[in-house]
DNA sequence: ATGTTC
C-alpha cells in the first residue's frame, strides 16, 4: 500500500524516511509501527510525514504514531516540534477539532455492582449528556460567560459549580492554555460555540462506563489509583463548531499569509506562518480559547456524568478525575535538541502528550511516576491506560499515540455496514449501545478501526509510553 | 471532526 522501498526500517518498529524521499525536506521522517501496521498504512500517509518535514524551522524529526493515518496537511498521529525562532505554527498540524481529548473518571464501584444496572445507567447519562452532530446544551451561556469558558477553560466550569477545584489539577495545563485571546475568535465561532457547551458532538466521540479488566503495572496503577474490576468512565470529544470555525477562520488568513512570508509549501493544507508573525500569534490565542472551551466542555459534562452516578448509587460517591489529555493542540515546551534544551512549538495532531517523571508540568501527584496517558479505543474495543517515559522524551517529544486510528472511511462503513447488526453483536459481548441512529454505530463500527492492542503494543514496546490498565466497556453512549 | 459543499 505504501512506497515501502524508499522507507529505511532502522530498528524494530521505527522507519526512516530519508532527506532525499522528496525535495525540500529539511529532516528525515519517523513513523513508529510494526511491520504489520506499516502493510496496512493508508497510502499517502508517509507523503504527509514527507511534505510535514519540508516545513521552516522543524526539528528532528517529522514524526508519525502507530495510529497514523491521512489527514488535512498533517497526517492524523503526527508530531513536530519547530524552532521558535525559525519555526511556523500550522492549523494543520492541530486539526479542526482542537483539544479533542479524553478524561477519564475513577469510581468507587466495583463491576458487579454497575453491571445490573448498566442499561438504566446508560440512558440516564444519554439524557445527561446531549449527543449527536449539531446537538445543542440544556445550558445557556452568555457571551460574556464565553468570553470566560474561552480564557479559563476548566476553570470556568468549577468556579460556575461544575466540578471540584481539585480536577483542574488533573487536566493537561490546569484546562487553562495561557494566552488565549477571544477577540481572536470570529462571531461565526461563538455564535456556533454558544449552544454547544457541554455536548458531546458525533463521530468517535463517546460516553462510555468501563472497568479495569486488567492491570499491567501494580505500582503505577497504584499511584494512579486504579485496581482490577474497578469502574471507570471515559469521555472522549473536543471544541465542537467552535474549534471547527477557529481552524476554518484562521486557515483562510495562513493560506494567504505563508505566500507573503516567502513559505514554499508542497501541499497548500501545510498553510502556516512564522511563529512570531501576527498572523500566527493570532491563530494561535484562538486555538488556546478553542482548547480552552474543550477543556470546559469535559468538565461540564463530567460533572453531570457524576450527577448521574450519584442519584443511581450514593450522594456522596467519589468519582476522582484521573486525568484529562489533548490530543490535538500545539504547545511551547522545552525538550533536548543537539544535547542542548531548547524551546519548542510542539503540534501533536492524532498524538497524546506522554510526559516522564519530573517534568515541571506534571501535578505533584503524578510528578515522580510519569503522566497518565489515556487512550480510547473504538466502539466495543477495549481502552488503555499508559504512563509518560524518558525514552519518549527522547524519541517523540514525550508523544504517544491516540487511538486505533481508521481503516475504512465513513462513507463506506456506512454503506457496507449494518448498525443494527453491529448492536446486536455487541449486546452479545454484554455490550450496551446508545446512539442517535443506527448509521451512528456502522460508521464507528469495531472493524473500520485498526486493532488498539496492535497500536499499543508498539508504543508499550519502543517504550514511548507504557501499559498500566485495560479498561473494557460496558455500556457506552454515542454521538 | 464539522449546521458532513460559501
Amino acid at each position: 500500500m505504501v512506497q515501502a522501498d524508499k522507507v529505511n526500517k532502522v530498528s524494530e518498529d521505527i522507519w526512516e524516511l530519508p532527506m532525499d524521499y522528496k525535495p525540500g525536506m529539511r529532516v528525515p521522517g519517523r513513523i513508529f509501527l510494526s511491520d504489520r501496521l506499516m502493510e496496512g498504512l493508508e497510502s499517502g500517509t508517509l507523503e504527509q510525514v514527507a511534505n510535514v518535514a519540508t516545513l521552516p524551522g522543524i526539528q528532528k524529526y517529522s514524526m508519525a504514531m502507530p495510529d497514523a493515518h491521512l489527514g488535512y496537511g498533517f497526517p492524523i498521529g503526527g508530531v513536530a516540534g519547530f524552532d521558535i525562532e525559525e519555526g511556523v505554527i500550522s492549523p494543520g498540524g492541530v486539526g479542526f477539532d482542537i483539544n479533542c481529548g479524553v478524561r477519564l473518571l475513577k469510581s468507587e464501584l466495583e463491576v458487579g455492582q454497575v453491571r445490573p444496572v448498566a442499561s438504566g445507567l446508560i440512558d440516564a447519562l444519554y439524557s445527561a449528556v446531549p449527543s449527536g452532530l449539531g446537538s445543542e446544551s440544556k445550558l445557556r451561556v452568555t457571551d460574556a460567560q464565553l468570553d470566560e469558558v474561552f480564557t479559563l477553560g476548566a476553570r470556568w466550569a468549577v468556579e460556575n459549580g461544575y466540578g471540584v477545584k481539585a480536577d483542574l489539577e488533573h487536566c493537561e495545563e490546569n484546562g487553562e492554555m495561557k494566552g488565549a485571546d477571544p477577540s481572536k475568535i470570529s462571531k461565526k465561532a461563538r455564535d456556533r460555540g454558544r449552544p454547544q457547551l457541554g455536548t458531546l458532538g458525533s463521530g468517535n466521540h463517546f460516553l462510555e462506563v468501563q472497568y479495569v479488566e486488567k492491570v499491567y503495572d501494580d505500582a503505577v496503577a497504584k499511584a494512579f489509583g486504579l485496581w482490577e474490576g474497578q469502574v471507570t468512565v471515559m469521555v472522549h470529544c473536543g471544541s465542537r463548531g467552535a474549534g471547527h470555525q477557529i481552524c476554518t477562520d484562521h486557515l483562510k488568513v495562513l493560506e494567504k499569509a505563508y505566500v507573503k512570508y516567502g513559505i514554499k509549501l508542497y501541499d497548500r493544507q501545510l498553510a502556516c506562518a512564522p511563529i512570531n508573525s501576527k498572523e500566527a500569534q493570532d491563530y494561535f490565542a484562538a486555538m488556546a480559547g478553542g482548547a480552552n472551551y474543550a477543556w470546559a466542555n469535559r468538565q461540564v459534562i463530567a460533572h453531570w456524568v457524576r450527577e448521574t452516578f450519584n442519584r443511581f448509587f450514593k450522594d456522596d460517591l467519589r468519582m476522582d478525575l484521573l486525568y484529562d489529555v489533548a490530543h490535538n493542540v500545539a504547545k511551547f515546551e522545552e525538550h533536548m535538541v543537539n544535547g542542548e534544551k531548547k524551546m519548542l512549538c510542539v503540534h501533536r495532531k492524532g498524538a497524546t502528550r506522554a510526559f516522564a517523571p519530573g517534568r515541571p508540568e506534571l501535578p505533584p501527584a503524578y510528578r515522580d511516576v510519569g503522566q497518565p496517558v489515556i487512550i480510547p479505543g473504538s466502539m466495543g474495543s477495549a481502552s488503555y491506560v499508559l504512563v509518560g517515559t524518558r525514552e519518549g522524551m527522547d524519541l517523540t517529544f514525550g508523544s504517544t499515540c491516540h487511538g486505533a486510528g481508521r481503516v475504512m472511511s465513513r462513507h463506506a462503513a456506512i454503506k457496507g455496514i449494518r448498525g443494527s447488526e453491529i448492536r446486536r453483536e455487541l449486546a452479545e459481548r454484554g455490550i450496551i449501545v446508545k446512539a442517535p441512529k443506527d448509521s451512528a454505530i456502522a460508521e464507528e463500527a469495531p472493524e473500520v478501526y485498526k486493532e488498539i492492542g496492535d497500536v499499543v503494543e508498539v508504543v508499550h514496546r519502543l517504550g514511548i509510553s507504557r501499559k498500566v490498565a485495560r479498561l473494557v466497556p460496558i455500556a457506552v453512549a454515542k454521538g
